[in-house]
DNA sequence: GAATTTAGAACTGTATACAGTTACGAATAC
DNA sequence: GTATTCGTAACTGTATACAGTTCTAAATTC
């Protein structure tokens, strides 16, 4: 049993606010109002936070200190294109690697999933059930390394995420998890098939459809943080 | 212009060190004794093991400390089909978003390394060389993501490419750089003809050659680094 | 002689203090 | 009124000390 340590315990919080913009995009981090926030002392959180760098969370600057990433459209983009290179060529993986045995415990897997689809979940549920189809296929390609860095991906685009569905729930275009689930469906298929060319082409469609969701997300995202923001200055 | 700091100092040098197994993979780091090799204390010391912990390079045990990472034919496996995945998405994005002036002048940079690889360079250049190649076109991707994680990936693959090439020294297959810059080749010209399959097909090609000169550096490199170690410890 | 327990050494985890750097604002010169 | 300089405050960079944990080996028991 893996013990949690302090720092591990203020890695996730930072984290979390990184991602919940309670660490503002672009703001620089004040170490000492920080470690009090979070009951520790600089050393630990100094520790945590260049950890977070080298994930991509933040950024860093000799003397200056760190920073929140800078959160714009063409990053969303970059990170969308990177899941598409991890995610092809591990469907493709999967497709010559994993048992048929294996395959049909993920049938399984998916057909008990898809309940929760229907009946009208939680979006953030829904985000992370999608997020498991995917760290799925990931782990059937038998490639820890594409397992990782589609773990640290998701993490650094599920904000994006959760932003854009947060304002779906308002005004929902309703249709989008069955469609989910489908290409998700044609996928399985394709795997088992052993069609490796049908399996990475619908996975290619199906990352890149949510593609115009997440930049419109950001977009949302850029309003909800900088205009209570400007807001506030105005005040003062 | 970025004044580099002695965390900076000290993860090059870790990391070198991880690189050319002075520190032996598998082996637990010893923070005071290094941070008195380094001539640092270990607070910044573990700044940089937690940066290159997340840079893939070490591993960590809360209460126990950080340690190399083992060095399997499993993990360089891993690592050279994350290569294919992140080269071959960014080969085609260059198909698509390279200018012709650009792919011009990359063709002037190939033009001008060439007369390197004919006289017998020494062979770290000429790994270097490669992976300006490849980081060349991840630019010409205009996704800093991709760029990023080859970055990330080369550090971690370089020492195994150094070491098969040491040995290849000694008794080389010598056509191996022309047959290599044949492959670069043939990737621009598919670049100029903006045909997106036949770029990716022949990088694809072109690095899983490298695979089983890979694996087998690997085994090199296992009785290099242990059979040393166990004649040592025969002595004692 | 083997297994188990226990005491001590070594090492990691964290707090704190201080030195060095950067940023900000007031004061002065123009 | 604007620009520049200087001083101070805030913050980062690093060392060190100490507390808590893990590992090692010797001693004791069976």
């Amino acid at each position: 049993m893996q013990k949690t340590s302090n720092v591990d315990r203020i890695i996730e919080k930072a984290r979390e606010m990184a991602i919940t913009f309670e660490l503002k995009p672009g703001a620089r981090i004040n170490e000492s109002a920080l470690s009090k926030d979070l009951g520790a002392s600089r050393t630990p959180l100094r520790e945590a936070l260049n950890r977070l760098v080298a994930e991509g969370y933040l950024t860093f600057q000799t003397g200056k200190g760190f920073f929140c990433r800078a959160l714009d459209p063409k990053r969303i983009m970059d990170l969308y294109e990177t899941r598409v290179a991890i995610e092809v060529e591990a469907v493709r993986l999967a497709c010559l690697r994993a048992t048929d045995g294996e395959l049909a415990v993920f049938r399984a897997y998916l057909n008990q999933t898809e309940p929760a689809y229907s009946q009208g979940a939680e979006v953030s549920e829904l985000v992370l059930a999608d997020e498991d189809f995917h760290l799925y296929i990931a782990r059937l390609s038998q490639n820890d390394e594409l397992l990782r860095l589609l773990e640290n991906l998701n993490g650094r685009i599920r904000y994006v995420r959760s932003i854009g569905l947060k304002t779906m729930q308002s005004a929902p275009p309703p249709q989008a998890p069955e469609l989910s689930l489908t290409a998700h469906r044609r996928i399985l298929d394709a795997l088992v098939a052993r069609d490796a060319d049908a399996a990475t082409a619908t996975m290619r469609a199906h990352i890149e459809r949510r593609w115009e969701e997440a930049t419109e997300a950001v977009r949302i995202a850029y309003s909800q943080i900088y205009v209570p923001e400007d807001l506030s200055r105005e005040v003062l």
